[in-house]
DNA sequence: ATCCACATTTAGACTTAGTCTAACCACCCA
DNA sequence: TGGGTGGTTAGACTAAGTCTAAATGTGGAT
């Protein structure tokens, strides 16, 4: 994994502790996490970094594209460092998988007729089946 | 279109005046309306009704399979009388448009290892290129 | 090393979507 | 006529997210 200074660096982000903080975890999660979560792991390393902080950061990282904020499900934006095109599955548990972009194909989305479409993705809900059992 | 009132009665709900006028514009509009643009529409016809109807008539729809809430853009759940199987397209204006299920196909979503998939659709970001030019 | 302009952080107020509560109303039937 | 039940209501409450204005930190010029 790359240093968190080095990329906030090439991305024209001046690397504070809080911010270097903020991407130690969030560029490096597979957990989807919504900002009062990033909140939450942050706080563990940094506790004195405070909550408007932590929103500022996240949406300078949004802004420079660094990460994706995903409106997936109701009650909060979630927040993926995966950048590259790529599906969803939101879990009855309410954890959020990625799929990678060519597991699954959609054909005909550019014969549209009457839509530039500029961007997408499949988003499925349902269950992880327990990996093997567990016995 | 059938009766705001028959179709309430089929679902088991009982027609209370308000609950047909929330019915008589959500289930057969075409807006993907927020809670709150319900609640100005309604009003418009029943101005003595409540925010706390409108919410609570709502969850009661889909609950009952009358609609279906669809977390699609940050800021507000959008509801949908539209409980067929089909896809959305949000607008960079913030419309959200429907997409007819089989106008796109989606491939291999059953030969995903590990998962149960027990819904899915294709999310579009894009605009709806103006309808045959103005002029 | 010191200074300063500017960037960054901060607490807490504010806004808005959504839920909850407890009183209130309307209808049905004894 | 008096409950009992459903439904509705205002307004309190919660939680996600933004904004403000003050405090603090920082890098570069001297
Ligand atoms: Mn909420
Ligand atoms: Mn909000
Ligand atoms: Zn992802
Ligand atoms: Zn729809």
């Amino acid at each position: 994994m790359r240093d968190s200074v080095t990329i906030l660096q090439e991305h024209g982000i001046q690397p504070s502790a809080q911010r270097v903080a903020v991407a130690d975890y969030v560029l490096k999660t597979v957990e989807h996490p919504s900002a009062d979560l990033v909140w939450t792991r942050v706080k563990a390393r940094v506790p004195y970094i405070s909550r408007a902080t932590v929103y500022n950061t996240l949406n300078l990282f949004v802004e420079k594209g660094l990460l994706r904020a995903l409106a997936l499900a109701e009650d909060s934006v979630v927040f993926d460092p995966n950048v590259d095109r790529h599906h969803h599955l939101v879990d009855e548990s309410g954890a959020i998988h990625d799929i990678p972009w060519d597991k699954v194909q959609v054909c005909n989305i550019e014969t549209l007729k009457g839509f530039e479409i500029h961007d997408y993705q499949v988003v499925m809900r349902g269950v992880r089946k327990s990996a093997r059992r567990k016995s």
